[in-house]
DNA sequence: CTTGTTTTTGACCATTTGGTAAATACACGA
DNA sequence: TCGTGTATTTACCAAATGGTCAAAAACAAG
């Protein structure tokens, strides 16, 4: 048996889980849970089916495991997001960061995208558990810039899911983007048009009235 | 047989067709195309899977017809944007449109995003054929409102982007917002929130400047 | 080499799933 | 009422799929 659940796995064990799960990355990345088959992930892993059924106890778990996983890295850039720095910089930072892991993480971006549109029927505790406070916290940080006057006023949480689909669509919509920009590596641009889309928009006192 | 290539559907043909159509898109939407099986939908339309296979060639056929429904829905609003009208007006208008499609059309938005999310592989032709002339022409009446000063100087492509992005999310990620905001529907307020940062960015003269 | 352990495989299995065929029930105009 | 084309169901099938298992192979340590 593997024997995953304690003590050193093998530099061999830890290789073969490496390979399995960045096959299923990209097999469930772009089929999503029901569309990924054992097989697709075996041969893009470069091992047997019976072979990944060594490593993980089915498909399901290894589901979860990039999940798991993934919330972390998904969490990461918001953590990072500092209450004690300028107000406006960190939050086109924040931008930045969410737009750069589109692009060198489209894969990890649709897992995410497959699983909420689904309802979310794996993560939604990890939502609950890691995510909610997290999203509380800093919509409480952003609130406070603003009541300080450091932020034109805009709702906080309309604020950060308006940041989440911009940057992440360019991952998730990719195949849409490629048709319509004919190929062009849209980054570049749409950082500019990203920045000063919320620089506009977060800087205080220019704003236009609101009737 | 059901004869639908020629002349004249019944009337239980039509309530029939009607009813898998609903269903299927219930289905798809929720569970993706391969996520999804016509026993569900046979279930969900109240019909024996043998007796839709009756109305429909096959699973494959009846996707395709609702991909075929969706895309004129959904280009509609983009259509209905007049280059006549005011600009502002206009396109906080389609904003406006387009974030009301989400609240009353989530399944239509999550089987689109499905799609696109999949790569697009039964709806590329469309895009290429219908959605891409449609948006350069869009971006080519945009790129004249901003010359003649009608309005802030943005790069058109990646401000209609940002429209999708930010109305289709509240339908696509619909779970992870109903976490965030604890069932509140959220449309109203991201109504306000989405008009004035839209606002902001295309009013001309108020920009902060890009250095 | 030998032994004990880890890793891999080939052969299977049960279920699900898209789809078919033939028989049956039904609607409806003559 | 009858007959005819329409609609629906019952009973299947073949392929795909997640998963099992025992045995073989590979490997590590003495």
């Amino acid at each position: 048996m593997a024997d995953q659940t304690q003590k050193k796995p093998s530099r061999i064990q830890q290789r073969n889980r490496r390979k399995i799960l960045d096959a299923a990355l990209d097999v469930f990345s772009a089929h999503g849970f029901r569309g990924a088959t054992l097989d697709q992930i075996a041969e893009q892993a470069g091992l047997s089916k019976p072979n990944i059924l060594y490593y993980f106890d089915g498909k399901e778990e290894i589901h979860v495991t990039l999940l798991s996983q993934l919330m972390e890295t998904w969490l990461d850039p918001l953590i990072e997001l500092d209450p004690q720095g300028d107000p406006l910089t960190e939050i086109l930072a924040y931008v930045q960061r969410k737009l750069e892991m589109s692009r060198d993480l489209p894969r990890e971006s649709r897992l995410f995208a497959n699983e909420i549109l689904q309802g979310a029927p794996r993560m939604d505790p990890h939502l609950r558990a890691d995510l909610k406070p997290l999203f509380d916290a800093r919509c409480g940080v952003i609130q406070a810039w603003m009541d300080a006057g450091k932020l034109a006023q805009v709702d906080p949480r309309h604020l950060i899911f308006s940041i989440w689909a911009t940057t992440q669509h360019y991952a998730d919509f990719q195949a849409q983007i490629e048709v319509l920009l004919e190929g062009q590596e849209p980054t570049d641009t749409a950082a500019q048009f990203l920045q000063s889309m919320f620089r506009n928009l977060l800087t205080p006192g220019q704003n236009t009235s609101p009737a």
